[in-house]
RNA sequence: GCCGGUGUAGCUCAGUUGGCCAGAGCAGCUGAUUUGUAAUCAGCUGGUCGGGGGUUCGAAUCCCUCCACCGGCUCCA
């Protein structure tokens, strides 16, 4: 007999050899159904591996992400069946579980795979998942591994397996395909019963540009129907709050082909909006001793080279402008902290003055390659809510809990409620790789690690992800319909100041160097606007929104009432806007609702009469009348409110 | 940049295997209507069918090329 250990604690025996599988089928059905994987001590393994000695072991269903995972993985073997079925011959690359389901990169050789396809994969899916073929699994040596794949003549197979040690490698059969790989799987795929394939796509194998491109299937899978349904429902939720749709749609910004890809345009409504964000912001920085600056758009090349941004990314830039006479070279600027420590190098700084905090909008420029960019979110040109905290070693850990504050102010007052938080260190592997000595790392990562804790942060912790010249801090939101979104970022900079030679004068009359963080809590305005149109479906915070009121009066008899009703309310600091088109009221109640304008007033005869205004507020209908000058209190306590929450 | 897809009026989309002056709805303009909580009616305007080149008696439709956009790959100071 052998002992198993439990999450809860509790010890039970059984038979040596037992499986995880037959655990829950002693104790029910159900149970037994809904498990999808295991782990024994902390190692994810498959329901049907015996166990053989001593362990603790955990199960996993649909609601874990191991469960799902397993589920995913075993998909997208079945799609590779199903692949190898249709089209015999073809050649896998990697086929793994993702966030949302599973791919698995294919070579069809000269065959090209489109979207018609897919629904005749998806079919042939169906089908084998109905037949329930089990997953088995076999340890193979690596010259056997070699062996079946040389016979397959699937060169991407055998590249992996060269890669692997002997005795670690497993295969994997699934009625006639048979695939390297290391599991978990599901024990069959009897449980897959809904399948849907989303997309095809190139990818490269290895994820390098200069091998050969493979054709990546993506697609996704649930143990019930209904879920895909659900899960195809979110996806068009998705679809009508894409920032690009509704960017056009609310008229906030635009592209021009004339213009340039990846060059956003804010137009008037999105101006204001953009205005309104930065103003808040400004303010909150001004509480947090930020003084704000500004800087040109370009600099000349030399500034680069000292940076060190020029060595770095000089190819893949927008390449210099060059002056007609003098033959001076400028960059358009990708960074605004160079101008910064340029600007805290023009006068002498003691200890007493930092931490200096400098803030700037600044509209930054950065070559992406052409089919990279994507709406807001990806683009040339933008600006950073940028400034650079240029402190005494001693203040680090301080001013980051004070980033992190102001971090958490403007997340309460766009209403993320859910985020987590990134740290990022260096690999402790390969410390070469980074700049700065030992001690001042350990200082950093000490000062994040403990702002992180102090202030309370979710945080996952990623060892080798930092910046060469620092660690870092990112801050992950989920919106409204649960996507994850990066937007702030906190990061420690020892490379500019030594870079620019930045120093102040010590309470011991030496020399000493400052440290520096870069941060941005909204990352950038374009950005941040996109994830917060996604977030919002355009339906913006009052204080925030461009519009906020719209009059309509029922007919033309009562603009003039209406007109004084909009005069009274611009006066009032609402931003009121009037809708005297000669529609009736149902087409212009709707057109507004459409707009996703907060209050449409309705004005007819009962209202001139008592001097009242009929509210209906946006997406919830009539709310009933009330006098204008009640309804203009109502309106600035409910933004004073907002406003106060921030 | 690479793979695949898409590109028809300001917007959303029709346009059969190449064949009469390229269509609809919404928006816009003009007029009628004077409207009570999500679309009043009528008329009109608007497109060298993404750009260029080619095949053909004839191209939105077929071919080549460039551009932009979409889904990915890769990258993100």
């Amino acid at each position: 007999m052998i002992q198993i250990t439990f999450p809860d604690g509790s010890i039970r025996e059984y038979p040596r050899g037992t499986t995880p599988l037959e655990i829950p089928q002693g104790i029910s059905r159900n149970l037994a159904e809904a498990v999808l994987a295991a782990s024994l001590n902390g190692e994810t393994c498959d329901l049907t591996r015996p166990i053989m000695q001593d362990a603790s072991l955990k199960l996993y269903k649909w609601e874990d992400a191991e469960g799902k995972h397993a589920f995913w993985h075993t998909s997208s073997h079945l799609m590779a069946e199903a692949i190898e079925t249709l089209f015999p011959g073809t050649k896998f690359g990697i086929g793994p579980a993702i966030e949302n389901g599973f791919y698995y990169d294919i070579d069809l050789g000269e065959r090209v795979l489109t979207e018609a396809h897919l629904s005749e994969i998806e079919k042939k899916m169906t089908e084998l998942a109905r037949a329930g073929a089990p997953m088995q699994r076999r340890e193979v040596s690596k010259s056997e591994a070699l062996e079946f794949f040389t016979n397959k003549g699937d060169e991407y197979k055998l590249e992996l397996i060269r890669d692997l040690q002997d005795g670690t490698i497993s295969f994997y059969q699934l009625g006639t395909f048979t695939d390297l790989c290391r599991g978990p799987h599901l024990p069959g795929v009897a449980p897959i019963k809904a399948v849907k394939l989303l997309s095809i796509a190139g990818a490269y194998w290895r994820g390098d540009e200069t091998r050969k491109q493979l054709t990546r299937v993506y697609g996704i899978t649930f143990p019930k129907q209904k879920m895909l349904e659900e899960y195809l429902q979110m996806l068009e939720e998705a679809k009508q709050r894409d920032h690009r749709k509704l960017g056009k749609e609310l008229e906030l910004f635009m592209f021009s082909q004339k213009i340039g890809p990846g060059l956003p345009m804010w137009l008037p409504r999105g101006t204001q909006l953009r205005n309104r964000l930065e103003s808040f912001l400004k303010k909150v920085q001004a509480g947090y001793g930020y003084d704000q600056v500004m800087t040109p758009h370009i600099g000349l090349k030399e500034l680069w080279v000292t940076s060190g941004h020029y060595a770095k990314y000089g190819k893949d830039s927008f390449q210099p402008i060059h002056t007609p006479q003098e033959g001076e070279e400028f960059l358009l600027k990708p960074m605004n902290c160079p101008f910064h420590c340029e600007m805290y190098k023009s006068k002498p700084r003691s200890y007493k003055d930092l931490p200096v905090r400098m803030a700037e909008f600044g509209t930054v420029y950065r070559y992406e390659q052409s089919g990279e960019l994507h709406g807001l979110t990806r683009v040339r040109g933008f600006t950073q809510d940028d400034a650079h905290i240029f402190c005494r070693p001693d203040q680090l850990k301080d001013e980051f809990c004070k980033v992190i504050d102001i971090i958490f102010r403007i997340f309460n007052a766009l209403e993320f409620k859910e985020f987590v938080a990134q740290i990022s260190l260096r690999d402790p592997d390969n410390k070469e790789k980074y700049i700065g000595d030992d001690e001042s790392w350990d200082k950093a990562e000490n000062a994040i690690i403990e702002a992180a804790s102090e202030k309370g942060l979710r945080t996952t912790t990623v060892r080798g992800e930092a910046a060469f010249y620092g660690p870092k801090l990112d801050f992950m939101v989920r919106d409204a319909i649960g996507r994850k979104w990066q937007l702030g970022t906190i990061q420690v900079d020892y490379n500019l100041p030594e870079r620019f030679d930045l120093e102040f004068t010590g309470a011991d009359n030496q020399k000493h160097r400052p440290v520096m963080i870069h941060r941005a809590p909204f990352g950038s305005m374009e950005r941040f606007v996109a994830v917060l149109l996604e977030h919002t479906a355009g339906k913006f915070p009052l204080w925030l929104t461009p519009d906020q009121v719209v009059v309509l009066p029922v007919s033309e008899k009562f603009s003039d009432y209406a007109k004084k009703v909009v005069g009274y309310l611009n006066n009032c600091d609402i931003r009121t806007l009037f809708d005297d088109r000669n529609e009736k009221i149902g087409k212009k109640i709707r057109d507004n609702e459409l707009k996703k304008i907060p209050y449409l007033l309705i004005v007819g005869e009962k209202e001139e009469q008592s001097g009242t205004v009929s509210v209906r507020r946006q997406g919830e209908g009539d709310q009933g009348s009330m006098p204008l000058e009640e309804f203009a209190h109502f309106i600035q306590s409910e933004v004073t409110r907002q406003m106060e929450a921030l």
